[in-house]
RNA sequence: GGGCGAUUAACUCAGCGGCUAGAGUGCUUCCCUUACAAGGAAGAAGUCGGCGGUUCAAAUCCGUCAUCGCCUACCA
């Protein structure tokens, strides 16, 4: 007999010719006119400028596997790819490039060197993402639902203008001047989720203060000497006895010969620094409490551009860590310093765009109300259900610290475009209709604008006016995503009504206070829904040695490397068995990858050898318990299998699979009922042969459509041959409900036990595996598949008992 | 400082109250048996981080300590 399929291992060439035929016609396209119920999976958008690594392409192969599943239990499954183009990463990218800042050339310049980038910027993820047989709806980039989307073109700006307008109009949106964090880098204010905390090499300078009314010296700890010139108060605990007969006096700064009120307070705490502390204006976001609760008024010492201004005296002009140096040495001179402690230990924050040491500074912006809403937001936080469940914690502890509402404007170039004007003359402000991209630096205010009466100033006629020059913070932008992918501008009645809730929210653990927390805030502030059913939360995939990858690290791994060594499907079943990315981060080694590979051998043989049966038109009359165990077996497996996907867990079930395809199925099954299936000799009755290739092809069959999500080139390729169908167009099996319950005589185990007894007896005796023995004794529940049995083994006399005994 | 997670075979990881604790890789011995030598068969290998406790029963639950990660915070 001989096999249908040919070749003797599964090789990542037939992945091209697969790719080949999807290209001459993708069958993963958005179908608008399905009855399906539409499950719609909003993709994070990767950033163009730079390819995605191994780590993030082991994710999308995941969303890739939910997508597939749910095509196969009958979702229409929206799964677009968008493409994010927006704001810091490329404006940084443009600047290293040019290797000039952007803030210090004209706007238009500006630009035009960022979309230098974009057009420069490879699309080396997209083919990676098409080589990987991710199955998005379309590759074409366009307007329609599921096509590709970039995040800065017109449409979907015009969408983030529209939902700042509606915003706006409804309240939720305010501008203020207020101080925050600033990065003197990029020149712009920043949201607390885009501040990190690095430990950073500093000292603690222990200077000396002079009380006025008695003259005595305190000592008094600080990491940022500079800012002395703006000290709003020296405190110290109310239950501290060694300060308390200073409460109420009066500390003299030293050189500034400032005086500031002495007092008690509960946020000195006795056992830091030396139990007495002076609150400056603005070492970091607490100062900036504590003075808004004092009352005080502060002192904005730091320019925009991160130097001193005149209210630091003699440190004017000089940069904050330059002050600092200056400042530190000044107070030596004068004998005002009593230790220097060098730390490596302290907090500074940072840019987690630039990494400049962020500074406090007020600028006028705009704001998104947040710290109203946070008991909404963790209600909402706990009707959405995450996978895996701890992962909401970490959105739930987010909410807990949001002190201060959402700052989205930024004064910076390459986004979307605050949708304002102003009147020169009277400051009226003009907000244009909703439905346009509007780019205020370089337009008029269109017709229809609020705040217009034919053209001229509403309030005092005038025609001179002054467009908005701030942009978004991108996540304002990223954040409406679901939105955009569900057509809520285009069809707010239609597609969008009927279909939100966005199905799933894929993403990584590290943006849930950005991505996830702004997304579910902003479109429940915008519709009044809670825009995910469910999250699934995503560690990481680390390098061989257990580290992060990282640029800076030089660690990164391309998947066309991969892709190029070992072709998809090992990189794909790998990405599947190895860890549970839902739980734990886990490391890519290319050795584990290539041990992939192997099971995909194993499968493509194990169907080659049933591609030389026939398969039988329709089930037999009657099974022989052997075969019908098998059937159970897989049948369970698939049934469990489908429970798991459904939960987005993809890794207990595929192991499992494996290894019933290399033990179960290949090594036990396979070897009982090979005899019979061929039948060569004519041992057994034609009705008995009929029964295991219709188990072996029910086998097939199952593994085929079960590992389809995973797999979708091998499964296509073998199904294709076999049935001449698309694999990914069939329905995810449902189990032989009646097998499954019926009971076996015997279970797996004890299957597996009396085969590797038998063999392990005969190669003590130096037997061939091949060689048959006189007598054997097995256990009793093994009686119904004596025929296979015997003929396998070559068993002459078989008996039975409680014990297993083999005799040769 | 607070929180979360991890610690299981040489390595990478499953298991998370109940039969002698599993898998892959690696290792040892034998075998080209007509699906597969990128294979097959057999095998060695673990006081499940330490210490206490709950239970008839503990990798599994509780407490505590240690080490390593991550998140979070007003450590002067």
């Amino acid at each position: 007999m001989e096999p249908k399929i040919k070749s003797k291992r599964w090789n990542s060439e037939l992945e091209n010719s697969i790719s080949e035929e999807w290209k001459k016609s993708w069958p993963y396209g958005f179908d608008e006119k399905s009855k399906k119920p539409v499950y719609s999976i909003d993709t994070p958008p990767p950033y163009v400028n730079t390819p995605v690594h191994i780590g993030q392409a082991t994710t999308y192969v995941l969303m890739d596997m939910f997508a597939r599943f749910r095509r196969m239990t009958g979702s229409n499954v929206l799964f677009p790819l968008g493409l994010d183009r927006n704001g810091l990463p490329i404006e940084m990218a443009a600047e290293k490039k040019s290797g000039k800042k952007l803030t210090e050339m004209p706007r238009k310049e500006a630009i035009t060197l960022c979309h230098k980038i974009l057009e420069e910027s490879s699309l080396a993820s997209v083919d990676s993402f098409r080589k990987l047989g991710i199955s998005f709806n379309s590759w074409k980039k366009g307007k329609g639902i599921g096509e590709l989307y970039e995040t800065d073109s017109p449409d979907y700006r015009s969408l983030t203008q529209e939902t700042f307008i509606d915003m706006l109009k409804k309240g939720l949106i305010y501008e203020d001047a207020r101080v925050n964090n600033f990065c003197p880098g990029c020149q712009t204010t920043l949201a607390d989720a885009e501040v990190n905390y690095e430990n950073r090499a500093g000292f603690f300078y222990n200077v000396r203060f002079r009380v006025k009314e008695t003259g005595e010296d305190i000592i008094i700890a600080t990491t940022r000497p500079e800012l002395l010139c703006t000290i709003g108060m020296v405190i110290f605990n109310p239950s501290d006895k060694k300060y308390r007969h200073l409460e109420g006096k009066t500390a003299v700064a030293p050189l500034f010969e400032k005086e500031i009120p002495i007092k008690s307070h509960p946020s000195a705490e006795m056992d830091k620094g030396t139990g007495i502390m002076m609150v400056c204006s603005f070492g970091d976001l607490a100062d900036i409490r504590f003075f808004r609760e004092e009352k005080l008024e502060p002192v904005v010492a730091i320019n925009k551009d991160g130097t001193m201004n005149k209210h630091a005296g003699f440190l004017e002009g000089l940069t904050v860590s330059d002050a600092r140096k200056k400042m530190a040495e000044e107070l030596e001179k004068s004998d005002l310093i009593v230790e220097k402690i060098p730390t490596s230990e302290h907090r500074t924050p940072i840019c987690e765009r630039s990494k400049d040491a962020i500074e406090f500074i007020d600028m006028p912006e705009f704001y998104v109300k947040q710290v109203e809403f946070k008991a909404d937001m963790k209600k909402h936080a706990k009707k959405m259900k995450f996978f895996a469940p701890k992962s909401r914690q970490i959105m739930l502890d987010w909410i807990d610290s949001v002190s201060i509402d959402w700052p989205i404007s930024r004064r910076r170039f390459y986004a979307t475009e605050v949708p304002l004007w102003y009147c020169r003359k009277c400051e009226q402000k003009i907000v244009p209709p909703k439905g346009g991209y509007y780019q205020p630096w370089k337009e008029e205010p269109p017709k229809g604008s609020d705040g217009l009466k034919g053209g001229k100033c509403e309030k005092c006629g005038s025609s001179d006016f002054r467009g908005e020059e701030r942009v978004f913070d991108t996540w304002f932008d990223s954040s409406i995503s679901p939105l955009y992918i569900l057509k809520y501008h285009k069809e707010p009645k239609g597609f969008f009504e009927k279909n939100s809730p966005c199905s799933l929210r894929p993403q990584g653990k590290e943006i849930i206070r950005t991505w996830l927390y702004y997304t579910v805030l902003k479109d429940w502030l915008l519709t009044g829904k809670v825009i995910f059913d469910d999250v699934w939360i995503n560690y990481h995939i680390l390098d061989e040695k257990g580290k992060k990858m990282s640029k800076s690290l030089g660690n990164v791994i391309d998947p066309q490397k991969v892709l190029k060594m070992f072709g998809a499907e090992p990189f794909r079943l790998w990405a599947a068995i190895e860890g549970n990315l839902e739980k734990t981060d886990f490391r890519c080694s290319f050795e584990r990858i290539q041990g992939a590979g192997k099971t995909l051998t194993k499968l493509w043989n194990v169907s080659r050898f049933i591609s030389m049966f026939p398969q039988p038109k329709s089930r037999p009359g009657k099974l022989t318990p052997l075969d019908e165990w098998i059937i159970s077996e897989v049948d369970g497996i698939v049934n469990d299998a489908k429970k798991s996907y459904e939960r987005y867990d993809f890794h207990n079930p595929v192991a499992r699979i494996k290894n019933f395809i290399w033990e179960t199925f290949a090594s036990h099954y396979m070897e009982l009922v090979k005899q019979r299936a061929y039948n060569e000799e004519g041992k057994f009755a034609k009705e008995e042969a009929e029964s295991a290739r219709y188990a072996l092809h029910h086998v097939l069959d199952r593994l085929m459509r079960v590992l389809a999500p995973v797999l979708p080139f091998l499964t296509h390729s073998v199904y294709g041959d076999l049935r001449r169908k698309d694999v990914h167009a069939e329905a995810f099996p449902e189990p032989d409900e009646k097998l499954l319950k019926k009971k076996c005589d015997f279970s797996a185990e004890d299957l597996m036990t009396a085969n590797s007894a038998i063999w392990k007896a005969k190669k003590d005796k130096g037997l061939s595996l091949r060689e048959g023995i006189n007598s054997a004794k097995l256990p009793k529940k093994l009686k119904s598949i004596e025929k296979d049995m015997k003929a396998t083994h070559g068993i002459k006399e078989l008996k039975y008992g409680s014990k297993l005994a083999i005799k040769i």
